[in-house]
DNA sequence: CCATCAAGTAACCGTTTAGTTACCGGCTTG
DNA sequence: CAAGCCGGTAACTAAACGGTTACTTGATGG
């Protein structure tokens, strides 16, 4: 969009900076910049989010930003890569496969629910890249196998219980994890719009515990034989 | 923002328009730009929709825009308003309090999964007011009593199932409505995401078939005895 | 102890954006 | 039947935006 050829030597010299330069620390300025990044597209999406605001909520300027990220489309594929990492990580350490499939199922219905409640940044985010048809994610090669892990031993856990005969046969991995996801994700990500229109505060405990057990009850009624 | 003084009596004559006038239409006009601005927001959000895109959607001008609807924010409003409008009428036509507890409930989870799949801008449109918490459709009066009748409906439904014996006691009507709701909306608002990382197009009329028929088998097993 | 390079700053640039103004002309009505 | 209101056009503006450039400063290895 902006060649920047054709105007060099018209510049006037700069008055420099005579204040006192900050300690220097790569590291804690990209990570800085990675994190104000997160919260800037979870709070105002794509296009709304502003790279001075990013820079500013860093405590750095657009330089650094451009210079360790390349630019604003870029930044925002790492941090929706880095909100992918993040959950996935956690999911691995639950090791569903360890106690009952009954018990297992209800573990990851937990788990998810409560990752979604401590994270609010993740939900907006895959807000806003499904407002874009996932524009950005599907050039993201790194993300491919990083999921396929929750399927496999979901699929082992379901197995198991079906041939205990607590299951019933048709329970499919990817539709119970889809159930998980959606009860967790529309309460919360929609949690302002409902509660203007119904007039009752989802966020308030006794509801956020009331929807918790909800969950749970019914994802186990749904594969239960 | 700009208050347009001191500055009158600058400007220059300008060259008349010579070209045909199109025919005048205020309502064709007015709903025209509606329609862009529905589509626009749906596509954007309200950080990316551009006025003047809606504009050129609009086959009008930017100008029609500010004097039918003041500016951005209450065309955003207005379109919202008549997304809403738009489900809970088409809702209202359903009288699923005609048929059987168990058929009623399917009834309504059936007709909310193809509204969704119908009408993608409103989940689009609910999806970028809850980025922005609600901040828009709190504004609006209109709405608060356009919701109750759904839940009023809904809970006459389950406790004619609940004397049945159909239907155990603990059934809550907003939860069940909130139970249908989840599925359908993060399975279609979602579905770029969800079809990128597991590989697999949910939007595939084989899948979309499935997961409505899920969508009411989750639904009725979650609350029946 | 100095040459060099990466980290950092802030002014700057071209373009885009929401919103406005000057002007036009058909239709209605007193 | 004229007068003025209302639907309509396009050029305009100030500010904001993403991105770049000119330049400074600190650390470090030969």
């Amino acid at each position: 969009m902006n060649d920047g050829g054709g105007n060099s030597g018209k510049k006037q010299a700069r008055r420099p900076s005579t204040e006192r330069t900050a300690q220097r620390d790569p590291e804690r300025t990209r990570a800085a910049i990675l994190e104000a990044a997160t919260r800037e597209f979870a709070e105002n999406g794509m296009g709304g989010a502003r790279v001075d605001a990013i820079a500013e909520r860093a405590g750095t300027n657009k330089r650094m930003l451009y210079h360790y990220f390349g630019d604003k489309e870029q930044l925002y594929l790492k941090v929706l890569e880095e909100a992918y990492v993040g959950i996935r990580t956690a999911e691995r350490a639950l090791h569903i496969g360890d106690r009952s499939p009954e018990e297992g199922i209800g573990e990851l219905a937990l788990f998810t629910w409560r990752y979604f409640l401590q994270h609010p940044e993740f939900l907006s985010l895959l807000g806003t890249e499904n407002l874009h048809r996932a524009r950005w994610l599907r050039q993201s090669i790194r993300l491919k196998e990083l999921h396929s892990h929750l399927i496999g031993e979901l699929s082992q856990v379901l197995e198991r219980g079906k041939k205990q005969g607590v299951f019933i046969e048709t329970a499919d991995p990817l539709h119970v994890y889809l159930t998980i996801a959606s009860l967790g994700y529309f309460y919360l990500s929609n949690q302002y719009t409902l509660s203007t229109i119904f007039g009752r505060d989802l966020i308030e405990p006794a509801n956020l515990n009331a929807w918790e057990s909800h969950i749970v009850h019914v994802t186990l009624a749904s594969i239960k034989r």
